[in-house]
DNA sequence: GTTTTTA
DNA sequence: TAAAAACAACGCCAA
DNA sequence: TTGGCG
């Protein structure tokens, strides 16, 4: 309020301001947080420099673990906390945020601030040393951009400080770890030292063979020169043979030959040549497919018999080393050696050619995990490879069980699992979220024994999480593993729907890490030029299908509807195909959006106004709705698109056109059904109310509503007021109701509705909405508002008959718009005579 | 899904 | 660039 | 006045 402002004011706001900007002591914010008789950090105290500048970084388990990055600058120490460890080796950015200066002595401290203090916690010395600044610190740091050298027992080497633009109370940093020139970097691993290259069997393997990891990816490679394998749900072992010398080891390289006893007397009684097999053991359930519990159990109650090794690679054989070979040339060699060797403990896997989209789901179908996609001519590598692809059905992995919650109700042994996994430090322990369904009552008791042997007063994770829910929590020390199923992550990185599959042994805590399902190219990242001539049509197709959208669609592939399995991709290129159609009932008036982030199965919420931008959505002015944040309008497929990425699934118009909002342009009658109302009842119904706006010289038109009912629709000239809009839908559902009793009623609720149909007139007061003409609807199958003829409603199955898949085939067929004459209907306008009809 | 807040 | 929380509608009828 | 509805 400008005429408020006194001079007065202003004047107390300046002096204000300028003594707090002069208060020079950089110590004072220091201060001014802590009491001293209660912390035993040092005292605000500025100091001369008298050598070589310090810097420190203090790891700080407060409330949220963090690092305190310190520079010894203008007699101070200058701090970022850093909600990471810097990393020494990547050239990363971290975010630093700025916090108050400490004084020198601070770079000393080392101990518990006790609860209640600031920053209450433990802190510990991380890391510490001499820092040299590249110019003038003391200016750089004024300008917000810092480069220097570390000399310390951890960092080393040329970072940089850089203050970010983004306003925050606290200014936001990045500390980048530049690279050095000639600088030493990390050499790779000397390579393994060939074997002789002697053909004598007598020639003993490699004594270590680690095994060749593939990549998790969400699409399937379509270009030639790649085969699937099916993906077994079992334990990776790794064969030695060395003449009668056998060996079984695990992928971290443990000695499990003990368990697999038939296997190896088998392969030994086959006398097969000196090698490295790779495979998967696995026990086939009743159904005959691979199951991990039942593998578990036989080597619980060593039931060895029922495990079969299916082994697909052959890394090293008979003295040569085939891991620079390319890999069919491996699984020639693999099944020759095999050739009438198989037994029933050691099979060859035999890898599958074909088109690997309807692989994957075939293997889905089929209640497989998934399957393995590999280069034809992949070499055999120690350790992660772009070469090797896994596709899963489902997400699934092993988590960290950080803790477990008590049962409740009748339920025994425990209620859930707390999981976790770490942070590619291999340190630091991330919360996952909760597992609670998929155990036996046999298994909770039996787990419980295991857990309660871990239990650990504190957490392993800082923050502690906070599972939702009143269940007593306890926690356990990070050693037990977990295999999970889950439906997806959550944006904080928690599962989603998970279910518990096994307990795993097969591998240490600390390598359990989140895994990342990487983006591919449809035509593979890594290939090399010799496909680009010829790309198959299944590539061609999918490429021209997912067309340029004029806005980035995030995580396409979230399954909006898991009925019918529309994607959020799939929706965006719905809308933007059918916004030729769309828009002349869309665009220039305001819109309300049903947005569903996480598809239409989670939590959904109506939103009328543009509380953050959104892209290409027009902003109506305030004054429309006043009190508010601004109305939206989507008047181009840039705008639809982009409120789809925003989770948007339906759009809902308002009645009139934001020019001219006080005059409706139309008015909609909402036909729904009551309990068993039969779709062929609304139809009837809407035949009755269109003759009844027909006797009074009204056109009508009519669409689905892509749920249960139909919508009326009565184009008006813009010259009535809403309420005169609205009592005229009343007194024409109220007659209905009248004439038609035991068909019709305008009351709401659901109990006057019983076998009738209700005819919603409340559609149209100001500010009401409607889902708007080609809308997809959230709910099961993702039907649309679909506008119809008349003459089509009688042989219409039902409301939702029209949906996001089939929509377009239907009005790319179109020969004429059904609505064609809806803009000749645009001036009509309701009179004195018809309200009195209808009052008779 | 984006913005804001905090160490 | 880190993690987590906050936030995203509302008028009208029926009772 | 509240609750449910769309
Ligand atoms: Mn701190
Ligand atoms: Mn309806």
């Amino acid at each position: 309020m400008p005429r408020r402002a006194s001079g007065q004011t202003t004047k107390t706001t300046k002096a204000r301001a300028t003594s707090s900007r002069k208060s020079a002591d950089p110590l004072a914010a220091y201060d001014a947080k802590r009491n001293f008789s209660a912390t035993p950090e040092p005292r605000g105290k500025r100091a001369a420099r008298k050598h070589a500048l310090r810097y420190v970084i203090q790891r700080h388990d407060a409330s949220h673990l963090h690092y305190d990055f310190r520079l010894e600058l203008d007699g101070t120490l200058r701090s970022w906390a850093l909600p990471k460890q810097p990393s020494p080796d990547v050239s990363r950015p971290r975010l630093a945020v700025q916090v108050e200066d400490h004084p020198l002595a601070y770079a000393d401290f080392e101990g518990d601030i006790p609860a209640g203090n600031y920053g209450a916690g433990h802190v510990d010395i991380w890391d510490s040393g001499v820092w040299i600044p590249d110019g003038n610190a003391s200016r750089d740091y004024a300008h917000g951009k810092l480069s220097f050298t570390l000399q310390g027992q951890r960092l080393s080497g040329h970072w940089t400080l850089v203050r970010t633009e983004k306003p925050a109370r606290q200014p936001q940093w990045l500390l980048i770890h530049r690279h050095d020139d000639g600088h030493a970097s990390p050499h790779a691993e000397p390579p393994t030292a060939k074997p002789a290259t002697s053909r004598k069997s007598s020639v003993k393997p490699p004594d270590e063979m680690r095994p060749m990891l593939a990549t998790l990816v969400d699409q399937a490679p379509s270009s030639e020169g790649w085969h699937a394998e099916l993906k077994l749900d079992g334990y990776r072992v790794l064969i030695r043979i060395a003449g009668s010398d056998i060996r079984v080891f695990t992928r971290s390289g443990q000695d499990w030959t003990h368990r697999f006893q038939p296997a190896v007397a088998a392969l030994r009684e086959r006398g097969l040549p000196n090698a490295w097999l790779d495979g998967e053991a696995v026990v086939t359930n009743a159904h005959g497919l691979p199951d991990f519990q039942a593998l578990q159990r036989a080597f619980d109650e060593d039931t060895q018999s029922a495990i079969v090794i299916y082994v697909f690679d052959l890394p090293w054989c008979n003295g040569q080393d085939l891991r620079d070979a390319p890999l069919h040339e491996r699984q020639t060699r693999l099944a020759s050696v095999f050739e009438g060797n198989e037994t029933d403990a050691v099979r060859v896997l035999q890898p599958v050619a074909g088109d690997l989209g309807s692989l994957w789901h075939g293997a889905c179908e089929a209640g497989l995990e998934g399957i393995m996609v590999k280069r034809d001519d992949s070499t055999y590598v120690d350790g992660r490879s772009d070469a090797w692809r896994k596709l899963k059905c489902s997400q699934r992995q092993e988590f960290v069980v950080v803790g477990f919650t008590e049962p409740s109700g009748s339920r025994q042994g425990f209620g859930a699992l707390l999981l976790g996994y770490y942070d590619d430090d291999g340190e630091t322990l991330r919360y996952a979220g909760k597992v609670g369904t998929g155990f036996d009552t046999e298994a909770l008791l039996r787990m419980r024994k295991q857990l309660d042997a871990v239990e650990t007063p504190r957490p392993a994770l800082s923050p502690a999480p906070r599972p939702g829910g009143r269940a007593l929590v306890h926690w356990v020390r990070p050693m037990l593993i977990a295999e999970v199923r889950f439906a997806e992550w959550t944006r904080d990185g928690h599962v989603r729907q998970a279910a518990f599959h096994a307990m795993r042994t097969d591998k240490p805590a600390k390598e359990i890490r989140r895994e990342i399902r990487r983006e591919t190219h449809r035509n593979g990242a890594v290939n090399s030029s010799k496909e680009m001539p010829s790309m198959p049509k299944a590539a061609s197709t999918a490429r021209s299908k997912s067309s340029a959208l004029s806005v980035k669609i995030t995580h396409g592939e979230r399954v909006m509807d898991t009925h019918s399995g529309v994607t959020k991709v799939e929706l965006a290129e719905y809308y933007d195909a059918v916004s030729q159609w769309m828009l002349p009932h869309l665009a220039d008036r305001p819109v309300a959006v049903l947005r569903a982030p996480e598809g239409i199965g989670g939590e959904m919420f109506f939103q009328k106004h543009a509380a953050k931008t959104i892209t290409g959505v027009r902003m109506l002015d305030t004054s429309l709705d006043p009190d508010h944040e601004p109305l939206m309008q989507i008047d181009d497929s840039r705008a639809l698109v982009g409120a789809v990425q925003m989770g948007s699934v339906e759009f809902h118009t308002w009645n009139a056109r934001s020019d001219l909002i006080e005059r409706p342009d139309r008015v909609i009658f909402d036909l729904d059904p009551g309990k068993g109302v039969t779709f062929a009842q609304i139809v009837e119904g809407a035949q009755l109310i269109r003759g009844l706006l027909d006797e009074l010289g009204l056109k009508a038109f009519v669409k689905t509503s892509g749920g249960r009912g139909l919508h009326v629709v009565t184009p008006l000239a813009r010259r009535h007021e809403w309420d005169f809009a609205k009592g005229f839908a009343e007194a024409v559902a109220k007659h209905m109701a009248h004439v038609f009793p035991d068909r019709f009623t305008a009351t709401m609720g659901p109990k006057h509705r019983v076998g009738k149909c209700f005819i919603d007139y409340l559609r149209n007061y100001r500010g009401a909405t409607t889902v708007c003409a080609y809308s997809a609807r959230a709910r099961e199958g993702m039907a649309v508002s679909m506008p119809i003829h008349w003459e089509e409603l009688s042989d219409l199955p039902g409301a939702d008959a029209w949906t996001v898949r089939n929509a377009l085939d239907r009005l790319t067929a179109l020969k004429q718009d059904p609505w064609a004459e809806y803009e000749e209907a645009s001036q009509q306008r309701v009179t004195k005579k018809m309200l009195d009809r209808l009052g008779d």
